[in-house]
DNA sequence: GTAATCCCTACTAAATTGATAGGAATAATA
DNA sequence: TATTATTCCTATCAATTTAGTAGGGATTAC
């Protein structure tokens, strides 16, 4: 499942870059026209501040916004800082890596080579969509 | 995340279509063979055999066996029986559908344009892909 | 009748999720 | 300078899910 924090992270992201003006996007109105938590949502545009995506200017008028241009930004990259790794499984996660304590040879696993496949197929969309696909900009 | 109990399942499926003999599978000799706890696995091997993927046949020299050829039981099912939903997210589930209450119209959210497109690709994966396929048989 | 096995229910500890609360730091502006 | 609006940070919490344990009933082979 997708949690709401990826799926509210999202809309804001989408939310911004149709925003494009001077002046940065401030947490308030992104809550208010999402219909999201607006204390929730602090913390997620903090995270993704912090992960280089966002940046923000603090004070009266302040505001997030995009720090690359809608079509620079990859899902592969949003989803990493959201949701975590993109692989369902630590052992064919190409960022998060690590061996399944219970499996001795993991090249001879059924669930390895099947979720190998769709770890690939999953990256590939996020790899081929930006947020500008998402926002229609 | 695959839950551990999606990850255990697809292990003994895999390990009772490699049995294929007379006799059914029991389940001690799966979960010592893959490390999984037993009686974890019970509950596994139980639901797949109410789901109608595995029969089984109860008292001495009982056990769990397979329903149909390896070559006949889709990914799409054993998932759905296991890890639940396919999409991830409610609005984009093609058998477990739900609106967004937050969403006013789901064709306009980015969200769901995104998660579409996911969905069709693991689904894709999932239909391509049968028990044979993870077995080697 | 005994042993082995599946079947079923209930319980539990730990982790995760989806928040909420309160306030510190910062910046614009009157 | 004082006020106000905003981001930033930490702590807390309730509900849910996950992963597993416990105990025993029902059924079958021998």
């Amino acid at each position: 499942m997708l949690s709401k924090k990826t799926k509210y992270g999202l809309k804001a992201l989408t939310f911004i870059a149709r925003s494009e003006g001077d002046s940065p996007v401030q947490v308030g109105e992104i809550a208010k026209s999402e219909q999201i938590p607006q204390k929730f949502l602090e913390g997620i545009l903090l995270t993704l501040r912090k992960s280089g995506i966002l940046g923000s200017k603090k004070g009266k008028h302040g505001g997030y916004y995009l720090r690359q241009e809608p079509s620079e930004i990859k899902m592969t990259d949003v989803m990493r800082v959201l949701e975590g790794p993109i692989a369902m499984i630590p052992c064919v996660s190409l960022n998060y890596y690590e061996k399944c304590y219970d499996c001795p040879d993991e090249h001879q696993c059924s669930v390895h080579k099947l979720m190998i496949e769709v770890r690939d197929n999953t990256l590939q969309v996020f790899r081929n969509t930006t947020l500008a696909d998402l926002s229609g900009v």
